[in-house]
DNA sequence: GCCAACGTTGGC
DNA sequence: GCCAACGTTGGC
């Protein structure tokens, strides 16, 4: 059981479209970093936690929170000419991306970015570190809890 | 394998 | 729109 931070562009994804989703779940596409991808292929599982945050909006920050409900699989739109996530270079034999679903648990007040980084307890989340620019972060047991007990 | 050039992310 | 920071590409 694992803790983390998913950034989403809310006018492509935000928490209400995952609320509005059919099973309240949506495959989480379009991660074109390695990084990224090998977090979901190689260290989440079914159960983990997931903070869902809103970025390159007016106000970025925590919206929700979600839980991962699927294993790996490949990236449906790596193999799609028309989709702005179309890989040339990727196969279906040896798929390069890969995914996993997630499911909305509920909405939150928003937790802007400056609030994150106002509390100490926070100062070592991955995704406040200089310079990140990861979409998948890993969250710690102890940030997790203080998120969703005090923040949220 | 190096590294310059280029592309992307994402807050502001 | 700016730009810092980082990732990727491709020539050599």
């Amino acid at each position: 059981m694992r803790y983390w931070l998913m950034k989403s562009e809310p006018d492509e994804a935000s928490i209400d479209h995952l609320a509005a989703a059919p099973k309240r779940t949506l495959p989480w596409t379009g991660v074109r970093n390695y990084q990224a991808r090998n977090f979901m292929r190689d260290m989440m599982g079914i159960g983990d936690g997931v903070l869902f945050y809103h970025s390159s909006c007016p106000e970025p920050g925590i919206a929700g929170i979600a839980e991962v409900v699927s294993g790996p699989y490949p990236d449906p739109t790596q193999f799609d000419p028309k989709s702005p996530y179309y890989d040339a270079k990727s196969t279906r034999e040896t798929p390069r991306w890969m995914l996993v679903d997630v499911r909305f648990v509920k909405k939150t007040p928003l937790v802007p970015l400056a609030r994150l980084r106002a509390h100490p307890e926070l100062a070592q989340m991955r995704v406040l570190a200089k310079g990140n620019r990861l979409s998948i972060t890993p969250v710690t047991e102890d940030e997790w809890r203080f998120i969703t007990k005090q923040l949220t």
